[in-house]
DNA sequence: ACCTGAACACCGTTCAAGT
DNA sequence: ACCTGAACACCGTTCAAGT
């Protein structure tokens, strides 16, 4: 001792994605953090407003871990969004309960932005109108967090002991290809007649 | 004082639900629900082994709450579907943060069980083979669960003043609809030939 | 059957003060 | 710029004991 443990806040960033593949997002707490780190809790207050930006933060530097950084720009806009969903799951099966931490960020509307960006660029120049393009965008989204999650839960739940929980790349693939094959019906609707009646899908 | 403070499971699970209406689910502790009620924490482990079986309870009876007694048995397949999605979708809206109450107790493998069942029952009678209907009723759930829990986000940020933040039911129904026109074009494309190339969906 | 009392091992966050 | 020290107001859970 004797010697001040100075820390940047890619320090923390980086400590928390190894506690978080470690022990899991419930371990991921502020206190453990600045255990770890030889400092005292406040410290980290130093660098993050809260701990959801701090979570924030992590979830970005996941994603961004997980990016190829070169990537097809043209081609069908049905290849394009699968390999963006495809990306975005791997960057989150990568780490440990990486779904759950970038499903949690994103529901108070501050991660993965990036990816919500490409698939709406896409399905805008599909051919969707922004609405229908932002609206899709959310329900590939949608998707891909509660498909991963799922598998992740399963993945923990095989690891300690119980049966057959490797993700099946097949089941997201048919998963994903539901949801798009959705979206093309979309587009062939659009323009001509939306349907009139919509209350029959509310079932009342 | 004096009266002793005797209570039921129900009466645990009916107090969790008004805490959980009037002041989210952040705030429902056992500690706190056990303040309410004028008992000491521990004796909610009297009723309930832990605090995420006691959430399960609590999602299962919001579910509950949320079932029309009498409904539709026969129709078509798309149909059906939309009125157990709506109907899960209402139920879920019907209380503050429902839709994260939910998602969290599924995301362990408890709740929700019921119209994950129903989905699997009739996509199966729509001519889905067993993985297929599975595949799809998870699809189906994913997208519901994402979709209110982004409503109810937005919800809650415009009460707190700022703008736009109504429920758009015709945003769900376009966004289910998508999924449902996916579902129809698996069904169309099994037995013949599946894809033989998943590979393009993966994106590698 | 339902509860008390007390303890254990934790949380996130704030704030004045230090270097 | 980065951190300490101390406090505030909380958590979930266990367990022996009581009625």
């Amino acid at each position: 001792m004797g010697e001040r443990v100075r820390h940047r806040r890619s320090d923390v960033v980086e400590h928390a994605l190894s506690v978080l593949d470690r022990y899991g997002l419930a371990d991921l707490s502020m206190r453990r953090l600045a255990t770890d780190l030889g400092v005292q809790p406040s410290a980290l207050y130093h660098h993050f407003a809260s701990k959801q930006l701090l979570l924030a933060a992590v979830a970005d530097e996941l994603l961004a871990r997980g990016r190829r950084d070169e990537r097809a720009t043209e081609g069908e806009w049905d290849e394009l969004v699968a390999v963006v969903c495809g990306e975005l799951r791997d960057a989150m099966l990568a780490y440990r309960d990486g779904a759950e931490l970038v499903a949690a960020v994103s529901a108070f509307g501050l991660g993965a932005r990036r990816p919500a960006d490409e698939l709406e660029q896409i399905l805008g120049a599909a051919g969707l109108a922004p609405a229908g393009a932002r609206l899709a965008a959310r329900t590939l989204l949608h998707f891909v967090f509660g498909h991963v999650a799922d598998e992740q839960t399963q993945l923990q739940a095989s690891a300690s002991g119980a049966i057959d929980g490797l993700p099946q790349d097949s089941d997201f693939a048919v998963g994903l290809s539901i949801v798009i094959a959705g979206i093309r019906d979309l587009i062939l609707r659009q323009g001509n007649e939306l349907p009139k009646n919509l209350s029959w899908v509310m079932g009342r």
